[in-house]
DNA sequence: TTTCATCTTGGACTCATTACAAGTTTATCA
DNA sequence: TGATAAACTTGTAATGAGTCCAAGATGAAA
């Protein structure tokens, strides 16, 4: 579970620069569905020098190379999320306003029209209630 | 298929505007996924006095009473779609950049973790290339 | 036909994101 | 080691989707 984020970064064709192994390693400490915000309040104190456009273009790369996915099951801010190979949905507690990871069963979801397509990305959200808010409902 | 919108709407607890009727219609006639603007532009024309926050609040409202949804498989802008009782996912074709209806088997994706959320909605959303692209660039 | 709640309008405003140009760092090779 | 270019970072300014708000218009009910 030890991972080298600079080489690994270089693996991907990425120039493993301080700001973007902080960014990376951020994401994958923090597996909250942060926003760009969050992650710039949480890396300014160490960097004081960083930009909010460095933490932009970071996060565009790491879309556009695929380590991260954007997360839109929110309205206003984009969030983002590190990209898992066996995929998971998003779920969003109306009660609580958290976000969940959840384990679906994505190749299920297949039908005969969807064969014609040439599937790259698959993403799937929920909205509900979370199980710690239903036991406090009860 | 022949829908009076106006009663339509009272029967959701909402009141039948002018404006409201012909926004529900543009959506029913329009499967195309509109953004605020296209919508606003659409009818502008037919109804001059309309305002860009009009059509912001009515699709806000018909979000609030779950007759049409947000489709956030687009960055910038938001999306709506009627709502599908039967529920469809969507695809984005990355050549392009039109947005597909696609039927799936959403039933089939829940697993037994999921089973302790309440789930009120899902949303399925599909990136990669559509039949006409593939058959393009054969 | 008056009353009161609700809806619509448009202009100002907010704030997430992008564009851009200048400064900094890094990789390469003599 | 030093020179050079390419890539990266930074801060400020600009963009633009979406919201707020107060005033005017509409509509239902009695």
């Amino acid at each position: 579970m030890d991972l080298n984020i600079p080489s690994f970064l270089r693996n991907q064709g990425i120039k493993a620069s301080y700001q973007r192994i902080r960014i990376y390693e951020y994401l994958m400490n923090n597996r909250t569905h942060p926003t760009v915000a969050e992650i710039y309040n949480a890396l300014i104190t160490d960097i004081p020098s960083l930009s909010k456009t460095t933490v932009y273009n970071t996060l565009n790369l790491f879309v556009e190379k695929v380590l991260v996915e954007e997360v839109t099951i929110e309205g206003s801010e984009m969030r983002y999320d590190i990209k898992d190979p066996k995929g998971h949905g998003h779920f969003k507690c109306t009660q609580c306003h958290r976000i969940f990871d959840v384990p679906i069963q994505i190749e299920k979801i297949f039908t005969e029209e969807l064969s014609e397509f040439q599937v790259q990305a698959q993403f799937v959200h929920f909205v509900g209630i979370c199980p710690d808010c239903l036991k406090k409902n009860s």
